[in-house]
DNA sequence: CATTATAGTTGTTACTAACAACATAGTGAC
DNA sequence: GTCACTATGTTGTTAGTAACAACTATAATG
């Protein structure tokens, strides 16, 4: 197969795999206090600890405003916190309160469980050898978005 | 690795390639003379052919409300075609227009060679595996969902 | 100390998307 | 044939997603 062809295969695949996961997440997200940006803004801070809005900023791969707005709406339901920075009378902390924590793991669980249910037919080693190529796959992406 | 572990990990190594992949769509479609939703209409059409207006949504998992207010926008632009199913009064049929058929070609060769370079370092049969696995989790996303 | 750079917020605009209510047009039951 | 039911699209409304520009306040640099 010639170069541009599998490219443009890829493209498809993964264009499809997104729309079905967005679907989901929408359903499986939204039932909860939380909007889908709110809940990946909740994940990384479970997954990253407390960080500045700038630097929550990057990792969602969203504008600054845009994210001060996410994280505002979180702050109202009081899932996360704001300390400001002592060294930096600019900067803000950003970490989670204990239910901002429980609310994640419990969104976190009912995701993870839905997708064990998806690849239950699907043999181990396949889905280990998914996991591989899928990351290999957004590593370069991300190394083109970055040059 | 047992079963929620894997799951888990399936499920944060596809979140990535999402995220990527969104930030990617958003920066080559929007510079063109349409939004994303509207792109991805104008896809659809291309490739299931011309489509009611249920059945696009029904394609694109959206409601028939959104779905037909993309439309529209598509419409004043002139990028599809509305015609009455002489058969059902209610029905209309959408198809491309050559200028709507013509940008999503530009658009697509676009995304196509970026996806070439993102993937110029990646082994062929690495892809083919990848591309394989990213089919075989879509589908199974996809039948969980109409459950 | 003036200039420049950085951190975050707010104003504005456009897009994304669902739900509910609606008008209209077919489909059946009787 | 008419009444109830269903299906197709559109419009009103609300909420969430997201960028860009303008702004305030603070920090760093010369």
């Amino acid at each position: 197969m010639p170069r541009l062809a599998r490219a443009e295969e890829l493209y498809e695949a993964v264009n499809q795999l997104i729309r079905v996961h967005q679907f989901r997440d929408r359903d499986y997200i939204c039932c909860h206090d939380v909007s889908v940006a709110q809940c990946y803004a909740l994940e990384t801070l479970v997954k990253r600890g407390p960080l500045r809005l700038q630097a929550l900023a990057d990792e969602m791969y969203l504008d600054k405003s845009t994210t001060s707005r996410v994280v505002d709406s979180l702050l109202r339901k009081q899932y996360v916190l704001k300390l400001h920075d002592p060294d930096d009378q600019r900067a803000i902390q950003l970490s989670l309160t204990p239910s901002g924590e429980a609310l994640y793991q419990t969104i976190h669980q009912d995701l993870i469980s839905e997708e064990a249910s998806m690849i239950k037919d699907v043999p181990p080693e396949v889905v280990d050898g998914a996991l591989t190529l899928i990351r290999q796959l957004t590593i370069a992406a991300r190394n083109r978005l970055g040059s």
